[in-house]
Formats: C-alpha cells, structure tokens, sequence
DNA sequence: GACCTGCTGCGGGGTG
C-alpha cells in the first residue's frame, strides 16, 4: 500500500520534512484519500488540537497547488479572530507553494483584499456575513473567481448547526452553487468540528438536498485521563445583607485563588457579571497578598483589545494566567492548554461542558474539571425547591451524561428560521435586482435549505412582505425590492441575520474598556466593576452612547442582559435517576468512584433526603401550604408546555430551573386540569403560541416583518412540544 | 436567574 503521505504534493511533503514533525495524525491520514478525491463531502470530527485543519489543507493544497485562476478553495470561519488564527498557520505552508492566501472580513486590510479582487486565487478565508456582503454587492464578481471552487471548509462546523447563522450559512452555499453553474456537479463541502452528539445526522445539517455523499473521519484514538471533582459552597442566608459579595462567592474566589494562582487556567462563570465580580475579586486578592495580577476577565462585552492582551498572554505560556470568562474562550481561538479547567456554577450543557473540559490537559498530562457550586443554607423559610439541591444535582447529572454515558445534546434542526427566511429573500432579490416568486422558492426551499418552509407559508410571506413594503410585484410578475427593503438593504447592518441590542460604549479617559447594553440602568457617581477593575462612571452621555469612567475602588458588576439557555429532557432524566437511587458515583469495574467534597456530598444528602420526603418518585405534584410545585423532570419545551396549558386554563404560575409553580392551587385540581386536556386533545403548539402577546414572540432580528400566523407557528415550534407533554401527563400522572 | 457571533463606503484629519 503506498504511504498516503506520498500522496500530497511534493512541496507540502516538503514542508512537513521541516516542521519536524515525527508523523502525521490518525485523521490527518485517513483524510487525505477522500480530500483527494474531491468527489464526496467530507466531516472530520476531532477535539481542540487534534490537527483538523492540516487533515484539510494538506491534501487540499496539493489538489489544488496547480490552479492559478480563480480561488481553489473557499474557508469559512464564525469569528474574525480564527481567520487571522488560520492566515497565520497558513502562511508558511502557501509561502511554499506560492499560493495565495487572503483573509477577509471586516476588519481585514483593504490593500489584502483589492490584491485579491483584481487576481483572484488559492485560498480565501472569509465570515459568512463577508460572503453575503459579496454575494449582494458584487455577485458578478463572485461568479467569475469562485467558479473554479474546489473545496469549501467550514469551521467550527458544531458552532452553525440549528442556529440562524448557520441557516443563513447553507442557503449562501446554495446560491453560491447556483450563481457558478455548480448545482448538478456540487463543490465538495468539508467541515471541521468538535466531537458533536448523533454524529450521523450531521451530514443532513451540511448538505439538506443529499446531493453529494458524505464520509465522516473522526478521531478513534482514545480519550485522555479525565479527572474530575465537584466541590460545594454553603451560602448563609439570614446575615443582615450590607452590601458585601455573598459568602460562598468569597470562599470559591479563595479557592481559585490557592488552586490557580501560579500556572494556568480557565475559570467559566456562565454569566458575564458572576466573570466580573470574580475577576475583580481575585485582583484584590492578588493585592493582599502583595503579588502581582494574574487573573483577568474575558467575554463579549470587554473591548476586544483587552480580550486580545488576555489571549496572547494565554498562549506565550511565559506568564501564570488565568482567565475568568464565559463561552468567549470555548471556541477554538488559539489559546494553548491549560493546567485545569473550573467551572462556578452548573454548565448550561453537556456539548460546552465537554468543550470547555478539552480545554485542559497539557501534554499527556490528565484533563482537570473542577466544578464549584454553591447552594443557600436551609432555614425555616426555605421550601422543597431549595432543599433539592437542584443545582449541584444538574452538575452531576451532567458529568454522568459526559463520561458514563458519553451523551452530549444534539442540535434542534427541526426550526423553520423564518427570521432569517425573510433575510434571504431580500438578499436574493437585491443580488438579482428581481426575480420571479416560483425561482426564490425553488433556490431556497427546494434545492436550499429551508426545508421546513411549505408553499403556503411562503406564499402567505411574500403577501405580507408586499403589505409592509419590504418588496413590490411588477407588471411582469417578478419581484424587486420595496421603499422599506431598499432602506434595510442598503445598510451595512443587513448582512448579519442574528439580532444585536443597543449599547453604550465605555471610556477611560481615551481608552475603550467594551461595551454595556443601554437597559443596563448605569447612572452617574455609580461604581461598577468591568474588565476586573473597580470605575466610578463620571459622565454619561446618552446621544453619543457613551459613558465615561474613572478608577476608584468598591462597586458591583452591572447587570448584562440575555435570554435564558434551554436544558435537554436527557439531563433531567438522569437528574430524576439519581435522585431515585440516591447515588450518583460512577462505576469503574467493581468500584464506585465519588467525586465530591465533604459539603457537597453534604448538600447532596439533604437533596436526596427531600426528595423521598416529598415522594416526588410516586407524585410529581407537590403541595405545599397553598402553592403547588411539578416536577417534571423533563427537558425546558415539555415545561414550557405544561406552564402555558395551566395558564390557559386559568392558573397562576410561572416556571423556574425545570419546576412549575402554581399560586393559590390545589394539587388533586391540577391533575384533574391536566388530564382533562390530555384526554379530550391537547392543542398543538401554534394553538399554544397564540396565548401570548405578540411582544413575547418578536425574539429574532426580523421578526417583527413577519405575519402574525407565522410569527406565532415559529414561535410555537422553539418553545413547545405539545406531544411530549401529553406523553408525560398521561404516563405520570395516571 | 441569563452566552456568543458580524457588517460598508466614504470623508476628514493626521503622518511620512
């Protein structure tokens, strides 16, 4: 058998030679026959460092080494700093084969992408909001110097699944396929990703038409070491509050601080304010003990050359560094390993849980996880909810999920995106400058990816878009744009799909610290903590959004703003299991090994114990006093569903952490209620949808262009699953 | 009690 390594192009065999380095990856070998072939998508699914982006570039270098016109190959990134992460890594391996390599987004330089523009050719690394940028204003363009596409990359692949800008990522390959002339010979599709959950339903999210096959490379070689511990916190409650930072956060930054300080680490804090308040605090601590700072926030709202300071001290691994954040730093941005990852709080998700553990681990050292949960101290006015424990319990509910049962959440590819349906009917049209209605279907539903999209709704689409003059109909029948599309079209903001808020921005003197969403209620003289420092704010300025700072000490963080996170059916199911055995250690061969602390097994006890108390495995409606709690055990939608079903019929309540609460209620009525509607038909989710206000609905960024009815249909899919919640009314509370 | 991402073309002023 030849060595597939004598495969590539002499001048890639050559620079390997000088990288020194002893082998290539398994996967970097198993992807050079199907890359080579150029006939078939190709998903290489690997964690963080394990050489994905050379197991495409090598071979698709050498297939495309002899082309000089036009681009070869087409990589798309979800963040800037990744494209500059790739030109870099690039630069060598291209300077080798005299290809060209051109970055471009946003902030990329001009004078890159004008050499680019007149002499289109190699390899172009680009966003997808750069892409439609291209594809509306320059689309002739675009056809002469893509047609020769080779390949094209995706990055991050898990990062677009289900989402809207992933939706918007399909149908710009789509109408890049059409504008070169390539939908019945389709260019090879690769993407790059993270070991994703339902690993073979990931090729249907990369190709919804089928019209290529797919072969999946993943990575066989065997996890590392994991090391795991949970530890827990207990916050006292009834100390007369002035306004110090709660007990438990105090302990937990000088648990950080002893663990930590000295090497490096991540220390996730799922909220950008917890990431501030810590950041601050482990500062101050650096301060007592007269050494100098190493802990440093980082997440979206910190002015990018502060988060990039941050970065490059990470990756020098010259300094001890730790970064307190949010997902900012889950992404695959070039950081290096870390000693040891922590995380304050339950991980939202198995799948960013998984991420941010891959993190950890240098060189054939273990993977270090240490979650840190803090729960309130139980007194006469705690109820059941507090004494569950229901925290702690989703961490180690979500740590079985990861390495007993190696689950991770697959995405929901069940949306119909319609905010960003809307979306792309303007664009096509404004890359057209018109176009007839049985084409717009047929390119973005048809042979594009809105499969969800019936010829009902989109008809009904366009007659509400023509209402509200976002297009116009000529004589002809093709449609062109309208006053209303013309106007959002034409702005630069129109090429991202995904809704940002207003925000004001932040000053020191003449330095930007980032950014606050204008509802974050600042006012004048306040103090407040941002990039892990203590600012009295001096001014605000609200025409030019700014406010203005100076250093001082004392002060909280502000309030961000954001929507909540869903949690998966899986992880309250397993949450449900242990607390029906009572045990949540894992098995390994004929021990069981315990990965908590003293407290935290403590706290999992009084869980555990409250629990069998309230009978919560026999009935899941719990009364207490006059106020009833279900506890569903299931996955955010099936909540979401029992909630607004009891309020239609007339109850008081609301839903927090997977448990429903019902005011002034009594269990036996409920039930009754409940039953009543799983029997007698339960409405479908629209029918639900329409419950609420139209206010309530409007979530994505153009939203508010869309019908009421589709509105409302949108709507009722994300957030409700009417059949699984008559399943569990009638298999739990029969 | 709550995450993240991105986008243009041009005019004005400063620097080499």
């Amino acid at each position: 058998m030849i060595e597939q390594y004598q495969r590539l192009d002499k001048r890639v065999q050559k620079w390997l030679f000088n990288q020194g380095w002893p082998d290539l990856r398994e996967i970097q070998k198993q992807a050079i026959p199907p890359i080579l072939a150029g006939d078939r998508d190709v998903l290489i699914s690997a964690s963080t460092a394990a050489g994905k982006t050379e197991a495409f570039f090598l071979p698709a270098c050498s297939a495309i080494a002899e082309e000089k016109h036009g681009f070869g190959i087409l990589y798309i990134s979800p963040l800037k700093a990744l494209i500059n992460d790739q030109y870099r890594r690039l630069e060598s391996l291209c300077e080798m084969l005299d290809m060209q390599v051109t970055p471009w987004h946003g902030d990329s330089l001009q004078s890159k992408k004008k050499k680019a523009r007149s002499n289109p050719s190699g390899i172009l690394l680009i966003t997808p909001e750069s892409l439609e940028s291209l594809l509306v204003r320059e689309a002739g363009w675009v056809k002469q110097s893509f047609t020769p596409l080779k390949y094209i990359v995706i990055d991050e692949f898990h990062a677009f699944i289900g989402t809207e800008r992933g939706q918007q990522l399909l149908s710009l390959l789509t109408r890049l396929e059409h504008i070169t002339n390539r939908i019945s010979n389709p260019i090879p599709r690769v993407a790059l990703s993270a070991t994703l959950g339902e690993l073979e339903k990931v090729p249907l999210s990369l190709r919804p038409n089928k019209s290529l096959p797919c072969e999946t490379i993943t990575s066989s070689k065997h996890q590392s070491t994991i090391k795991v511990q949970v530890k827990g916190y207990l916050e006292p409650v009834n100390i007369t509050a002035n306004d110090s930072r709660p007990l438990a956060e105090q302990q937990i930054c000088q648990e950080i601080f002893r663990l930590c300080r000295g090497d490096s680490h991540l220390v996730f804090a799922n909220s950008r304010s917890r990431t501030e308040s810590i950041a601050a605090q482990l500062c101050d601590l650096c301060e007592q003990h007269v050494v100098p700072n190493e802990f440093f926030p980082h997440h979206g709202s910190l002015a990018k050359e502060l988060r990039e300071d941050l970065e490059a001290r990470l990756q020098k691994e010259t300094l001890p560094t730790t970064a307190i954040c949010t997902m900012t730093l889950e992404l695959g941005i070039d950081i290096g390993k870390v000693n040891s990852v922590l995380q304050v709080t339950a991980p939202h998700s198995v799948s960013s849980l998984r991420q941010r553990l891959g993190r950890s681990g240098r060189r054939n050292s273990p993977s270090i996880l240490r979650i840190l949960i803090s729960e309130n101290e139980l007194s006469d006015k705690s109820n059941l909810v507090d004494g569950l424990r229901l925290e702690l319990v989703q961490s180690l509910a979500m740590i079985r999920l990861l390495i007993v049962s190696n689950w991770f959440e697959p995405a929901d590819t069940e949306q119909m995106h319609l905010s960003t349906f809307l979306h792309q009917i303007l664009a096509v049209i404004a890359q057209w400058g018109s176009v007839r209605a049985d084409q717009l279907y047929s390119l973005l539903c048809q042979q594009g990816t809105f499969k969800e999209i019936s010829i009902q709704h989109f008809k009904q689409l366009l007659t509400h878009m023509g209402t509200v003059r976002l297009i116009q109909q000529l004589n002809s029948g093709e449609l062109v744009l309208g006053l209303e599309g013309e106007r959002i079209t034409n702005s630069y903001t129109f090429y991202a799909v995904f809704k940002t808020p207003e925000e004001f921005r932040i000053v020191s003197g003449s330095k930007m610290l980032g950014t606050l969403p204008v509802d974050s209620l600042i006012l004048k003289d306040q103090h407040i903590i941002f990039g892990g420092r203590r600012w009295k704010v001096t001014d605000i300025d609200d025409d030019k959004k700014v406010i203005y700072v100076t250093s001082t000490k004392g002060g909280k963080p502000p309030k961000f703003n954001g929507s909540g996170m869903s949690i998966h059916d899986k992880v309250r199911q397993e949450m449900l299991n242990i607390y029906r055995t009572g045990d949540y250690r894992i098995e390994a061969g004929n021990q069981k090994i315990d990965f908590v602390d003293n407290i935290g097994r403590q706290l999992f006890q009084e869980g555990a114990y409250f629990f069998k108390e309230a009978d919560l495995e026999k009935n899941p409606i719990y009364q207490n006093g006059k106020h009833c709690y279900i506890f569903p055990w299931m996955g955010d939608k099936v909540v979401n569903t029992l909630t607004i079903l009891l309020i239609r019929s007339g109850f008081v309540c609301n839903s927090f952490g997977g448990v429903i609460e019902i005011n002034n209620s009594n269990a036996d009525d409920i039930k009754n209620s409940l039953l009543d509607i799983a029997k007698h038909g339960i409405p479908n989710e629209t029918e639900l949808a329409k419950i609420l206000s139209i206010q309530q609905k409007l979530i994505e960024k153009y939203d508010d262009y869309l019908p009421e009815n589709l509105l409302t249909e949108g709507y009722g899919r994300k957030a409700f699953d009417s059949t699984a919640a008559r399943q569990w009314i009638l298999s739990n509370l029969t």
